[in-house]
DNA sequence: CTTAAAGTTGAAGTCGACTTGAAGTCAAGT
DNA sequence: ACTTGACTTCAAGTCGACTTCAACTTTAAG
């Protein structure tokens, strides 16, 4: 096999779009996994790519890194996701992206109603009050959120 | 006029749902303010529980502080807002989630397109690439993005 | 062999929106 | 007058996800 699976730092983070620094960081956050050189410096393996997409979506999917390492770490090893192991993933991340896009909803619905009904003092406005939205706010302090923003695309060619 | 808008900052907190530290900050920040008595402590007008009421609803549309409080000095001082200026503003928020709905909608379509297709390599995944969703993005750094998590709704009674 | 580009580390900085802590002051009831 | 709880300020801390910096070292080309 050719050196095709020796990728350096600048090649993945050009790949990937992920800066060089970030790939350091996740690498310290044990998201992902590099050989060194004799010298020292950080060779990549192909499937790193795969698995730097898999983390960009599910940032965008808004989960955060703690999550995203419990993902990977539920695929032994680098094991390429079976057929099964994609289908539970993506689901969760619809349901999670149904909810989402549910509590939204909700909002800018209640602000139509607010735009009608002339409800200027907001004392009882639907949008600074959206109770119903966000239920399920874990006693312990978790929550049930809106996501953050879109991340950049792959720029992966 | 009975003490009636004179409140203490406890009172304000337990009604707005705002602790009394997130209070000061915002008045550090311009958002809102207050009167003090002999002794230096602050005494809020009536008028602040809509003011945070407003700012409330904006955070959960997704605007920062700073773009609430270029919201609030447009409504010059105390002014309570217009018929129209509420329409001119609710409508950019609604506008503001439609495009947040929008670009999760397409998130969620592309995962499901996945899903079907089979391809795990997230290689040309709409979820790992959903270029055509965060468009718009301002040269300067500017985004387009989802919004970060609701807030807790008002404690107002 | 030289050189420039690319890579290395650890520590510190950034951003937004607050919270926490320390140390001291005010207001109100008895 | 005393006590207690509410309040004050200013500085620093927090959280997540990175970025930036300084000071070196390695690699590859010429």
């Amino acid at each position: 096999m050719k050196p095709t699976d020796q990728l350096t730092v600048s090649e993945v983070a050009r790949r990937s779009g992920y800066a060089s620094s970030a790939l350091r960081y996740y690498e310290r956050e044990g998201l992902i996994a590099a050989s060194r050189t004799g010298g020292g410096q950080r060779r990549y393996q192909r499937g790193v790519l795969r698995r730097l997409a898999f983390i960009r979506a599910a940032r965008n999917v808004g989960l955060s890194l703690d999550e995203i390492r419990v993902e990977l770490d539920q695929l032994p090893e680098s094991r390429t996701p079976t057929k099964s192991d994609w289908l539970r993933i993506s689901h969760d991340w619809h349901r999670r992206l149904d909810e989402q896009i549910e509590a939204l909803q909700a909002l800018r619905d209640g602000l139509a109603s607010c735009i009608g009904c002339g409800c200027l003092s907001l004392r009882q406005c639907a949008i600074s009050n959206p109770a119903d939205v966000a239920v399920d706010r874990v006693p312990g302090g978790g929550a049930v959120f809106l996501p953050p923003l879109l991340r950049q695309p792959t720029a992966q060619d």
